[in-house]
DNA sequence: AGAGTTTGTAAACAAGTGCTGACATGTAAA
DNA sequence: TTTACATGTCAGCACTTGTTTACAAACTCT
């Protein structure tokens, strides 16, 4: 992963081509944004301070404004980065694509994963920022219905195609507050205790 | 207009709960707490200001400190009112239950049974008022659950429970989505479009 | 070495935040 | 009426907000 830029790599001349030491704008701008997708996904975007982001990133707080212009770029950019775990290749089968969603909504709290998720529930205000949550979920809810016989031009209307935002929706909720609310035993429950459930919501859905 | 003495008098002899025409603390209270439910359920804890409250309700800022505190107060009051919602007498039957939910799930968008969903996973920070939430949301799948056949002090653990609440979070994600995302074609679904999805995601998860 | 650029730091700014106290005004009781 | 209280208004406080600016330190290249 990682390595975001085009390498242009410097000279054959030895430099041991060592991680740059103090100063690395892309490392930074890496602390930033997984600090940032931390506390917007678990605290909101309007309860978390960009102070708050930088303190958690080892980082001044001015840098966020010179990498990401604003507060709301900075969310923007998390946004897109979370978009991007949404936009893999189709897997072939039903089957397989539950498993995948599945495989997301199970994992542990406070992973990335989670934050990613969590993100598409958040809003800012900022209508570049519900644009990207709207193509988001919208792309792969498509991917979701088309696997379960839904095509764009269909006659019967965008049922399936509902029912897969509906699934899709139910599982950011699940995710949010297995993270944020406490309540048990959601909270405390394990992967294996959670794949049944939402295996089953998926199949009412979209069978 | 400089008669002091009441001029219109509605009920002269039973003055026993109304008459104050301009004044009377219970309507302020009840602007602040729709204009609070709604600001809150929308727009998030963090993003809403006091401000913004008072000028919806048509109601001078500092009366929110008087009659709540706090903006701490006035959310976990938000909370309390949504958590009556949700803590009416229990129906008889599992499938009745399930009609009760999605018919709450399915209310149209700006109303306030909408809001008091939307509520349910807002967070402000404040413990008491995640304490009002976790016990709300608890309840509620308790009683979905026992509905279902779970007992408190089952042997096969609290699989029950925790499907009921997943079924519950999820409906609380659609709604939030629905409001707030404009996701289409969940944003413009009817009633009648969204029953049939949420009943099969109950029946799923509790059956 | 030097100049030029990139990266990070510190301080400050204007605007906005939740909240408070002193005051004004309407209402009900004496 | 006069008194007492409930309700609402106003201006401002102390603080935080996001953001900008000026400056320092590290890196690159000749």
């Amino acid at each position: 992963m990682t390595n975001g830029t085009p390498a242009i790599i410097d000279d054959d001349q030895d430099h041991s081509s060592r991680a740059p030491r103090g100063r690395d704008a892309d490392a930074t701008r890496s602390l930033l944004l997984q600090s940032a997708r931390r506390r917007f996904a678990l605290e909101g975007y309007g309860s978390t301070t960009v102070r708050d982001i930088a303190r958690d990133a080892g980082v001044n707080v001015a840098l966020i404004n010179r990498y990401f212009e604003s507060k709301e770029g900075l969310f923007e950019a998390c946004l897109a980065h979370a978009a991007e775990q949404f936009d893999q290749p189709t897997v072939p089968s039903l089957d397989r694509a539950v498993q995948v969603v599945v495989d997301r909504v199970t994992v542990e709290h406070g992973s990335e994963d989670s934050f990613h998720m969590m993100l598409l529930l958040r809003t800012s205000g900022d209508e570049r920022a519900d644009a990207i949550r709207r193509r988001t979920l919208r792309n792969f809810a498509e991917r979701m219905a088309a696997l379960a016989g839904w095509t764009p031009d269909a006659v019967d209307g965008d049922a399936l195609l509902l029912r897969a935002e509906v699934a899709i929706c139910a599982s950011l909720g699940i995710t949010l507050l297995r993270s944020t609310s406490g309540l048990e035993p959601l909270s405390s429950a394990s992967r294996d205790d959670l794949a049944g459930p939402i295996r089953d919501l998926f199949s009412a859905l979209l069978r």
